[in-house]
DNA sequence: GCAGGCGATTGATGCACATCAAGTGGGCTG
DNA sequence: CAGCCCACTTGATGTGCATCAATCGCCTGC
């Protein structure tokens, strides 16, 4: 581990509560490991291995079946992911691949489900991650059934524009294709998806967005004030 | 309460380990009570004020914005609900309101959280509800952006009639409507799926529906064996 | 028993989005 | 610098599903 990534590790709402003692058992008996891109991390249907932390890199979160597959999430460093998989020690339900070269400190399970056990502290933080993660799907599976595919992206924009800062612009941080994926939609009408916002508020230059007239974006997209809150 | 409910109540997952001490100030500080039906619980938005448990009849969880609105889910007794808003103390992402006439045990939030942090038994529960409604709605949004409307019926009936116990029948619970909601589609497209399913190994008469080939249903459906498992 | 109402069905049409098929442009390689 | 590759774009067409509009069937209440 690079000196200042491992207090970062601690950091996280997941580990910072917790016992030092318990910390430390879970930091030896973890091991900081780098993938190249594009390599499959697991796959869905195996029984879980490790708590994955990204320190460093983006992965994709995915399913497929019956030949068509679909995005679920992208991670961003310094976050964990499948923590579900890994407390109720159930198969994966989504695949995992790294996008660009990243490092990962992956926990075994059976650690993370003992200490779990032993460290209240630990618990606590791992059963509001799950209530957060809850939450984030039910907002996912609303936008999916209630908005159509131009105002998805429309709240996405909003959305990322918060979390960078507020600054009136936004990177995307995959590619394209990737965020259609994610959004639910096919590159090609992703691509018509700018196209109809451009006429609402939004320029987009590669992969900056600029949103022009947040008015008129939201207008369009029409964000839920429940659903779509800064929090 | 009526005897024999508290004992099924206390049985749940969420309560079943928990010091029976602890168990005592949770009920002691709940009560149950009795709604018509069609009467909102509560709106998506505002501050949770109690865990729900559905002891008897039916409840519809829905989320709306912008003028549309979509069935999240049908709880059927004996489940508590919307625990994630109650431990992250933070707003309903969806709104509820009773089909029937129900009786719910109202638990004050407050008192959940405060029991949560002093029984660790009961927190662990809580912990794996919440990995376990996690997962749920990750089978949902897959199947929602990776099916196409009658697969989606033929996976629930399939779903269901495992449910229901394998005899091959299923009883759907709830109005078709409702069941289109659901499934995010409309009523009219519910009943051209069943239509179509038809043809694919079932028979519907009313609120009966019949598997008279799995064969034939599985190969239309494709069930995931990972998704769609038993448990 | 009949009238009214509501959910479910069935058909006709329209819209959102996918699919298929060319382009276009930026960046890397030789 | 030329050439190619690949992501992205743009246009034409097809499909799934929604919407609109009757009609049917069932249950309720008078």
């Amino acid at each position: 581990m690079r000196p200042g990534e491992r207090p970062e590790i601690a950091n996280l709402p997941l580990f910072r509560e917790m016992q030092d003692a318990q910390r430390e058992r879970i930091f030896t008996g973890s091991f900081l490991q780098v993938f190249p891109p594009q390599l499959t991390l697991f796959e869905m249907g195996q029984r879980p291995d490790f708590l994955h932390v990204l320190v460093d890199g983006l992965v994709e979160l995915y399913a497929h079946s019956a030949g068509r597959d679909t995005t679920m999430r992208i991670v961003e460093p310094v976050t964990s992911f499948i923590l579900a998989a890994v407390v109720t020690d159930q198969p994966y339900l989504m695949s995992a691949r790294t996008l660009v070269a990243s490092r990962i400190l992956l926990v075994p399970a059976a650690l993370v489900r003992e200490v779990v056990k032993d460290d209240c502290a630990l618990m606590q933080a791992t059963m509001r991650e799950l209530a957060q993660a809850y939450r984030g799907m039910v907002r996912a599976l609303t936008d999916m059934k209630l908005r159509q595919s131009a105002e998805r992206l429309g709240n996405l924009i909003l959305d990322q524009e918060r979390r960078q800062g507020g600054t009136g612009k936004v990177a995307l941080k995959a590619e394209k294709r990737l965020l259609a994926s994610l959004l639910g939609m096919t590159p090609e009408n992703l691509s018509r998806a700018f196209g109809l916002l451009a006429a609402h508020g939004i320029e987009v230059s590669g992969a900056q967005v600029t949103i022009t007239d947040r008015t008129a974006l939201e207008a369009y997209s029409r964000p839920d004030p429940v659903r779509d809150d800064p929090t």
